[in-house]
RNA sequence: GGAGCUGUGGUGUAGUGGUUAACAUGCCGGCCUGUCAAGCCGGAGACCGCGGGUUCAAGUCCCGUCAGCUCCGCCA
């Protein structure tokens, strides 16, 4: 670059710059060879502004200009011009003004990139992945990563105004039961033993609050070694904040009052608060999920009365099973075909439901369904009628326990309404989901196991179901939940011993176990905990979804693929041999695809 | 652990079991002073992810495997 400085980026030159002395420095992202004229747009992060380069200008320039390629770095120097009439282009920024080229330097050659540098390509993502640098240099991705910055932004300014302490918390720390696995780091200087990552700074948070520093927040890495998907990753950003002297109300409040400045200063919408608020029951009754997509109907009506007393087996039989018969109106869809019926059927079986029974109703209330002879009319009447079905609708049923029945219809209904095309792609609908229960039952492991986790406060008037029906003890827990995305959540917290000891036994946990894992914990309760809360955000979920994104790889600068590799750097991989011995392990694995 | 989809020049695609694998774009060379997805002319570039099998003959059919993606399980 010798001397040279900076003076302008690219992209923001407009006609107020016209006759202006400016240093330029950035990537050529085209080059237009006209002969004796020769155009490159030059771009940076904030836009591209087209060169000029012409023998009439400065020769030794433009002979540079000739040899000059996609993706190469130049410096230049230039003036400023307004195009000449009838060149300008509109549909450019930058599109009044030309610079005319008055000396070039080529800081850097490039290769011929694999893909185009720009908005829109369609190529494979593995490609992607392996040349993330080039694909982060596409305007989409920066705005991505401009976005991710200021909604970080905006909750660090609105924390650290409302009293939050940013605060660090371990990497390495220790490994404890219950929820994910854990990702591991063996410890050199104490063999055989082993540090987790955390998947949360659960523990740290609350021990702060003990502590007595009131309000806490971090934008903070989590580490889950769990199959991946397209809103899940290995490693994941949280916005972590705990706070004391709070109930739920006060953190929902200050929390929809952070979203709603976060959504107005990376987009510019503005939520209306508060936002709704629903039961987790209501929310599985109603849409069969605990993170309802609110922005279209569909909604779920049971018929688990009518279908006791009717004769088709499937039904009846899935209540003496003390099972339920649910139903969802996919509105106008009466004339699907037999395929169209038999892949809705087919996308209900991956949530384990056995099949699919429909109605089709027909003109003046008549019904066409294979099992019309099990009803009588008055149960067909009732049915249609809770449905409020009309001509030209399909109903569609699912009998089972409930468990099935509602994820079968639930995601029907997200599946059925994405197939009619009727959810408004423009709205923000968020909504709170209150009241889940504190615990579930493992069907595997024959125990409870914690719904959110188990530092969770039961709800007082609960607290003595824990021992008489542990199902039945709801949880002071709360979600944040937006078209149909869990984006947050959090609770109040134990912060007493002996409530503790009691959900560590709910939950099957030996006295000596949870002193081992967790007696740091409950030691710090006996020191004068506050009563506290806080809650947690998924910061790439949140960026995804104001990014109008599919995918939360799109908004993390280098993420990970579907088997949780890196295809920039390849990792994870194997190491020396040296470095397994100094830590005292020994494999046992054959290794496939390690090939450097 | 399971299911599905995809894999063909650098990139994106086409390719009823049958000659020399087609198209676009990019790339290289030439011409060209107002283009902006520049244009025109010419050229190079893939043995079809990998390994088996069926067949006189496989990009195409079968089996396996690898990779990417989506989903189920899993993710307190």
């Amino acid at each position: 670059m010798g001397d040279w400085k900076r003076s302008h980026m690219c992209g923001v030159l407009r006609s107020e710059h016209i006759g202006q002395k400016v240093v330029l420095m950035g990537w050529v992202q085209r080059r237009r060879d006209h002969g004796g004229l020769i155009f490159i747009d030059l771009r940076d992060r904030e836009g591209l502004v087209q060169l000029v380069f012409s023998q009439d200008i400065d020769v030794e320039s433009f002979n540079k200009a000739e040899v000059i390629r996609s993706e190469y770095v130049l410096a230049i120097t230039g003036k400023v011009i307004s195009r000449p009439e009838g060149t300008e282009n509109p549909s450019l920024p930058t599109g009044m003004v030309d610079v005319e080229v008055e000396e070039v330097k080529i800081l850097n050659k490039a290769k011929t990139p694999p893909f185009y540098i720009e908005d829109g390509v369609e190529v494979d993502e593995n490609v992607r992945l392996r040349y993330r640098y080039l694909d982060l240099r596409r305007p989409e991705m920066y705005n991505s990563m401009l976005l991710r910055h200021r909604a970080a932004k905006a909750a660090r300014d609105f924390l650290d105004r409302n009293g939050f302490l940013e605060m660090e918390t371990p990497m390495l720390t220790r490994s404890t039961p219950e929820g994910a696995r854990d990702y591991l780091v063996p410890s050199r200087l104490n063999s055989g033993k082993f540090f987790a990552l955390p998947q949360s700074p659960q523990l740290f948070k609350q021990i702060l609050m003990v502590a007595g520093m009131d309000k806490y927040f971090q934008i903070v890495r989590c580490f889950r070694d769990e199959d991946l998907r397209a809103d899940r990753q290995p490693e994941f950003t949280q916005i972590d904040l705990e706070m004391s002297f709070v109930d739920v109300e006060d953190v929902l409040i200050l929390m929809e009052e952070m979203i709603q400045l976060i959504c107005k200063e990376t987009i510019g919408v503005v939520p209306k608060l508060p936002f709704p608020r629903i039961s987790y029951q209501e929310a599985m009754d109603r849409f069969g999920l605990d993170k309802p997509d609110t922005r279209f109907g569909l909604e779920i009506k049971d018929i688990s009365d009518v279908a006791k007393s009717c004769g088709f087996k499937v039904f009846n039989g899935a209540i003496e099973n003390g099972g339920q018969v649910r139903a969802i109106n996919a509105k106008g869809c009466g004339a699907y075909s037999r395929k169209d019926i038999d892949d809705l059927t087919a996308y209900a079986n991956i949530y384990g439901a056995k099949g699919l029974a429909y109605f089709i109703v027909g003109p003046e209330g008549s019904i066409k369904t294979p099992i019309t002879k099990f009803f009588t009319q008055e149960d067909l009447n009732i049915i249609v009628e809770r449905l409020q079905g009309e001509e030209g609708d399909l109903l569609l049923f699912v009998a089972d326990n409930s468990d099935i029945v509602a994820a079968a219809l639930g995601n029907l209904r997200l599946h059925v309404a994405e197939k009619m095309a009727i959810i408004p792609e423009d709205k923000f609908n968020f909504v709170w989901v209150l009241d889940f229960p504190l615990l579930e039952y493992d069907q595997e492991e024959k125990r409870y196991t914690a719904k959110h986790h188990p530092f969770t406060s039961p709800r007082e008037e609960d607290l003595d179901l824990l021992d008489s029906d542990p199902a039945a003890v709801r949880a002071r827990a709360y979600d944040l939940v937006v078209n149909g995305m869990e984006i947050g959540g959090g609770s109040i917290r134990i912060h007493q011993r002996n409530i503790q000891e009691k959900m560590f036994n709910a939950l099957g946990l030996s006295k000596e176990e949870a002193d081992e894992k967790f007696g740091f914990l409950m030691e710090a309760f006996e020191y004068g905990t506050p009563p506290h809360g806080g809650i947690a955000f998924g910061l790439d979920r949140l960026v995804m979804l104001l990014a109008g994104k599919k995918s939360i790889r799109d908004v993390i600068p280098f993420p990970k693929t579907a088997s949780a590799t890196c295809l920039l750097t390849n990792a994870p991989d194997i190491v020396d041999d040296a470095q397994l011995k100094e830590l005292h392990i020994k494999t046992d694995v054959k290794l496939k695809g390690t090939e450097k």
